[in-house]
DNA sequence: TGCTTGTAGTACGATTTCGTATTATATTAG
DNA sequence: CTAATATAATACGAAATCGTACTACAAGCA
């Protein structure tokens, strides 16, 4: 890789630090108190999974390690935004759930966090979002792949 | 904004905030124990301003609360990759600059780093980075300029 | 079956994050 | 100049993160 391309492959992942972080602050400026953009994230993942899933399955989406997801949901249950119940297919393990509150939750944050960005001044640069979207998505994909190769 | 909008304004800062995770990731692979990415991006922000910068700079810059920042560079201060001195227009500020020993560190990671992007398996997609760069930048001022105008 | 090895989740402790309150210095008004 | 107000940094404490070690159950094998 020559000289250029590592000095722009460190500019995108500067801008994207950037970016994520201006992301997590526009959420959570629309949830509860110790409720972070995770959790919200947690939500979105479940609510497309009706029937839960295990804390090692969400450690492994998330990126984050197991004793940190632990302490994650029990924050949720705490707040019954999840519920958590034994796995009926393995008695180690245990299934996270959205309830009822968590998805209220999650569509509230949503509509107020959309409403935030669809005011922004100045406005929020869609085109140029949706002119990535494709290339990031292939990024990730890319990352993701590398990831279970070498860990 | 319309549904559309909304949903790939969110689906693109889902893939920006999973992107800046692995990349946190890549560039912590090479770096001591209690240096993160951030402290990265500290001495990468210090090493171009010599003459060095206040804590409260170093916050805004970041988007770190004050508190956060006091401690990162205390960090950064007690392994020797900056120093703190009196700031001599402000008797009640501080200057952090980077060290010889930061620079090492700095210039050590960031190779390492890169010799593990260029040797992944498979290969990062260059192309599409590049292909983003200018519209992230365009969509980082943005959120940059809609901060300083509402906090 | 009984044994060995592997896996899910958690207890625990060191460190980090960050909100609130405090101290020291600077700035502004009168 | 002096008093009132504002600002830079930090002390402190509550909560979050995450590595190591542990417990309970599962799976493979003799």
């Amino acid at each position: 890789m020559d000289d250029d391309s590592t000095h722009n492959v460190f500019r995108f992942f500067t801008e994207v630090g950037i970016i994520a972080q201006f992301s997590a602050r526009l959420i959570e400026k629309n949830l509860p108190e110790r409720i972070t953009h995770l959790h919200f994230g947690l939500l979105g993942h479940m609510s497309r999974r009706p029937d839960g899933e295990t804390p090692q399955q969400l450690a492994y989406a998330f990126q984050v390690p197991k004793t940190s997801m632990t302490h994650m949901i029990r924050v949720l249950e705490a707040e019954g935004y999840i519920e958590i119940v034994p796995n009926p297919e393995d008695a180690r393990s245990k299934l996270a759930k959205i309830t009822p509150k968590g998805a209220e939750l999650l569509m509230q944050a949503y509509a107020k966090s959309a409403q935030d960005a669809a005011t922004m001044d100045p406005p929020l640069l869609i085109d140029q979002m949706e002119q990535c979207l494709e290339p990031l998505a292939q990024i990730r994909a890319q990352l993701d792949a590398a990831r279970d190769k070498t860990g």
